[in-house]
RNA sequence: GCAGGCGUGGCGAAAUUGGCAGACGCACUAGACUUAGGAUCUAGCGGAGCAAUCCAUGGGGGUUCAAGUCCCUUCGCCUGCACCA
């Protein structure tokens, strides 16, 4: 019927010719400035999911191109890193020459899909003039002092053979290659993304980002408000410094905990007793990968520290100090006080290794009254475990099912209480003591007694040894009041509802630290505060005023490591000389090139390839002039794409980055799409980076993207992703040989929710290939007539509403479908005019460029829809005359009818019920209600 | 464990935000045209029933004249973070 490939060639041989796409940096027109994350240009060649997000934000650009904006819709290359080196290495060639290769392959690709690309703009982030302003920008940083240089314990891929970033670390696992990773000391360089913190969280406020997008950069950053402490060392001048988010459980602290790498156990060595057993220890962790080590489930270990003690500065208690791997180095002061009570962390350790829990706060129950009376009581569980029930006594009207509760007497324990009561209220006097919680705050109002109470109530478990029995010893307001019943648990959860009593038991299942809030206990000065924020703010004050610690907030996010011990990336422009230390590279001197050698190999020393090149290494100090060394490290992969948006504005500067006013025309990336895995990567990385360059006055913008969506995967047909191994890759190349560039790009926006994943399907590429068929046959009934058919108008009107909508809100599935439905309704008619046939090609044009463009020049309906307006609707034209309501009888539907839209609820009502299907069920009922929404239904209610 | 999301035919999905569930497409079935069909056209297509009707948006409960949509609860799947003190 036609040649997808000839018509595709022709379009984009028009396009290139005539800049249709070309950006303006100075125009009259409103800018918008369309970002899509750059690929790493691959030996694979272009993926279908490229394809999808390229081909949604393409459609925007031209969408946006045709309502007037002056659109920036660039493409370019985030080229350095290991693929590339990998291959090169193997090959024997420069890694440049297997970027050039590939970046042609990729390239190709892409114009064959026709994407409006303003391909003047290209660069690659290899090419030294864009990463001369790389190793500008970074010494910069140098010198603002936001890049240093320090010995820190990094994560290393033992694989990869480089240092890595925490973020491309995640969960103890290597990002390229799947490798567990390894803490190793080695001086890196690191950029002070700490100190951006705070800004890279109010920063989001500006941005329109996706929720689950904020949600995951500020879990990242990790930010958590709490107090440094200092416990003073035992006969020692030295205090450990812990970082707690819970200060005002400084009462119930009974141990301390240190990382392994604490350096105060090397400083204290000879102080401690079982040193042997503690290197032993020390000696394990560091055997254990990170995955090991920060396993959450694993059960805790960990060697007390014989000989060295800590100082609790609040009550001058004395406190153990254990080492253990479930405190983590760097995060805080590496170093926590341990509050059993109300910690599962250190209550389980406490458990494990016998340590005393004091409870600070006590779990409130009840609504707190006027004029309470206090008591000490408790509730006792008995269970029997050959028939898995526990006792119960079922009190009927007076309070329902309990366990055993009573007061305790004076001089008298919790468990002497329990067993006491439960002999008297139920006979069982043989009873084993299992365990007993943390006590609870309870407040009732006791209507036999008129009193209000206020109780601390402890609850325990005891097991029943055997069925011998006493006689029970009931008061007299006691008997015949209550039934000793043996329940499940199922039945506890149902009938037991005294809130009390069912917390007690839950707690008693559970076994754990009480982590919510509560009534302050055991804590002086801070004793019966009920709210967390007033107890942690009371005791901030104490211990500033009292110099023992002060308010402090802590991160998650660390500083980044910015070196990478490979050949392909960026050299850090800095030079070390014996006599200055560590000198930047004069500006005047970058870019510092890589050399243009073909043989390196990773060393297995930990260092850079570019170590052993000798010739290269080997320089003069920018300072003094006697010779020096260069730095051997590059650059991490992120450092490319952590400003390229920027120099997309002004790509062939070779004065500065990027001219001040051309950045302040173009302003922020309006829309910028890219996938999930870098939200909190490349997103938090190039926000830091655009954040800082606006510190130093160098970009107009505080942000540097106003809204961040994500596109969802193209998964293999099986559901699964796709991959070389499971044989289930789609190659795009092969679809438009096939089908044509058009059919894949509109089949890639129907697929589904631009936002999540789809499978891919050949059978739905084969049917929007279909479709593209039938408009191209609509050609044939075009008459000559101009303006739109009468009987069209309607739903030409309402589609071009539908469209826009749909493009502008990323909905490009229903895009696709209302111009289904459009062509399905020329479908059906004999002939069509200029006009309908031209608005469904305008329409579909964003989404398939080429075939609509083709159609209206062979059609001929005048210039290319690319130099042309997008259309607008007329409201006017899109009401219905006639409208079909939904009639239901007690919400069901029973009839339809169609009337004059805007019919009034009276005339509505009439028609509604002279229908012969409502008659048959309204008749001899009584009607209670009859709702009217009018242009959408009615429903009668009757009885 | 915490946070977020999702759950609708055989499949991909729609549903004007509380108002006729399943638009549109795929697959499938029957038929027409055809030398042929991976082309095109026509009809059908959630389940049960001859039908009237009934049942159906993971399960259970609730609010409402009316629930896929709101609330509670439960199960299942996915994603992110995960011993962060």
């Amino acid at each position: 019927m036609y040649n997808t490939k000839e018509i595709e060639e022709k379009w984009q041989k028009y396009w290139t010719e005539h800049e249709t796409f070309k950006a303006e940096n100075k125009s009259d027109k409103e800018k918008y400035y369309i970002l899509v994350e750059f690929p790493y240009p691959s030996g694979h060649g272009l993926h279908v999911g490229h394809v999808r997000s390229y081909t949604a934000l393409d459609a925007m650009a031209r969408l946006k191109r045709m309502e007037g904006y002056n659109v920036l819709y660039p493409m370019g290359w985030d080229a350095f890193g290991a693929p590339a080196e990998q291959y090169a290495i193997k090959n024997h060639i420069h890694p440049k020459k297997a970027v050039e290769e590939n970046i042609k392959v990729f390239k190709g690709q892409l114009l064959r899909m026709g994407y409006s690309f303003d391909w003047s703009r290209e660069f690659s982030t290899t090419d030294p003039s864009y990463y001369k302003w790389t190793q500008w920008q970074f010494l910069k940083f140098y010198e603002q002092g936001m890049a240093y240089k320090a010995e820190k314990e990094i994560n290393w891929c033992p694989n990869c053979k480089t240092g890595l970033s925490n973020e491309d670390a995640q969960g103890g696992v290597c990002e390229r290659c799947g490798s567990k990773t390894e803490k190793k000391l080695k001086s890196q360089w690191l950029l002070k993304m700490t100190k951006y913190a705070d800004k890279l969280l109010e920063g989001l406020k500006e941005t329109e980002f996706l929720d689950k997008i904020k949600t995951a950069q500020i879990n990242w950053i990790g930010k958590s408000e709490g107090a440094s402490v200092y416990f003073p060392l035992e006969d020692l001048d030295e205090a450990l410094e812990v970082y707690t988010t819970r200060p005002d459980t400084l009462f119930g602290v009974t141990f301390m905990v240190m990382s392994p790498e604490h350096k105060l156990i090397e400083k204290y060595a000879s102080k401690i007793k079982n040193i042997d057993e503690v290197k032993k220890y020390i000696n394990e962790a560091k055997e254990k990968t990170e995955i090991e080590r920060t396993d959450a489930t694993k059960e805790k270990t960990g060697v007390k520290l014989e000989g060295l003690k800590a100082i609790n500065p609040i009550n001058n208690k004395k406190v153990e100090i254990w080492i253990s791997d479930y405190v983590l180095a760097n995060y805080g002061t590496g170093a926590i006080m341990a509050v059993p009570a109300h910690d599962e962390r250190d209550y389980a350790f406490a458990k494990k290794f016998g340590i005393k829990i004091i409870p600070v706060i006590e779990q409130i129950t009840g609504e707190k009254q006027e004029n309470e009376t206090f008591k000490n009581s408790i509730v006792a569980v008995v269970y029997d475990e050959t028939t898995n029930k526990y006792l119960t006594l079922n009190w009927g009207d007076l309070g329902g099912r309990l366990f055993i509760g009573g007061t305790r007497q004076e001089n008298e324990t919790a468990i002497e209480c329990a067993k006491r009561e439960i002999e008297e209220e139920t006979g069982y006097n043989n009873i084993e003591f299992v365990k007993e919680i943390l006590p609870i705050n309870h407040h009732y109002y006791a209507y036999n007694k008129k009193t209000a109470y206020e109780i601390e109530s402890t609850g325990l478990l005891f097991k029943l040894q055997d069925n011998n029995k006493v006689e029970a010893k009931l008061d007299e307001d006691e008997k015949d009041k209550f039934k000793v019943e043996w329940v499940t648990k199922e039945e506890i959860t149902e009938s037991v509802t005294d809130e009390l009593h069912i917390t007690t038991f839950t707690n008693l299942l559970n076994d754990n630290a009480y982590t919510g809030d509560g009534k302050m206990i055991n804590s002086g000065f801070l004793n019966g505060i009920t709210n967390k924020k007033e107890a942690i703010d009371k005791m901030i004050e104490y211990i500033e005023k009292n110099n023992i610690g002060h308010r402090t907030t802590n991160y998650r996010l660390q500083d980044w490591i910015f070196s990478r011990q490979r050949f392909w990336g960026e050299p850090i422009p800095m030079v070390y000389c014996e006599k200055c230390g560590w000198v930047p590279v004069p500006y005047e001197d970058l870019p510092i090139l890589l050399p243009d050698v073909t043989a390196y190999e990773p060393t297995d020393t930990g260092e850079s390839p570019l170590a052993n090149i000798t010739e290269w290494v080997n320089t003069t100090c920018p300072h003094c002039g006697s010779p020096a060394k260069r730095e051997t490290d590059t650059m991490p992969n992120w450092a490319g794409s952590s400003w390229y948006w920027l120099r997309y504005m002004d790509p062939k500067n070779d004065k500065e980055f990027a001219a001040y006013d051309i950045l302040k025309y173009w302003g922020m990336v309006d829309l910028y799409n890219g996938g999930m895995e870098h939200a909190t990567r490349h997103l938090l990385y190039a926000r830091f980076w655009h954040e800082f360059l606006y510190d130093q006055g160098l970009v107009p913008t505080k942000e540097p993207f106003k809204k961040r969506v994500a596109h969802g995967m193209i998964l293999g047909e099986n559901g699964e992703k796709m991959s070389k191994s499971k044989g289930n890759v789609i190659n795009p190349d092969d679809m438009v040989k096939t089908y044509g560039a058009d059919a894949l790009r509109v089949f890639e926006m129907f697929i589904g929710d631009y936002t999540k994943d789809a499978s891919w399907s050949e059978f739905g590429l084969k049917g929007c290939k279909r479709f593209l068929d039938k408009i191209y046959r609509l050609k044939d009934k075009v008459t000559n007539k101009n303006g739109y058919s009468k009987d069209l108008e309607n739903i030409i009107n309402k589609t071009i509403k539908k469209v826009t909508e749909d493009i502008h809100t990323m909905n490009f599935n229903t895009a696709v479908s209302s111009l289904m439905i459009l062509s399905n309704e020329y479908d059906k008619k004999e002939e069509l005019t200029k006009d309908d046939y031209r608005i469904l090609l305008t329409l579909l044009n964003p989404i398939a460029p080429h075939i609509t463009e083709e159609l209206v020049s062979i059609t001929g309906l005048g210039s290319p829809i690319c130099e042309t307006k997008w259309p607008t609707y007329d409201e006017t034209k899109m009401k219905d005359e006639t409208v079909v309501i939904a009639v239901s009888v007690n919400g069901k539907l029973r009839g339809q009818m169609t009337v004059p839209t805007d019919t009034d609820k009276e005339e509505l009502t009439r028609l509604a019920k002279s229908l012969d299907n409502i008659k048959k069920h309204i008749d001899g009922k009584e009607i209670i209600k009859e709702i009217v929404v009018p242009n959408k239904i009615v429903n009668i209610v009757v009885k």
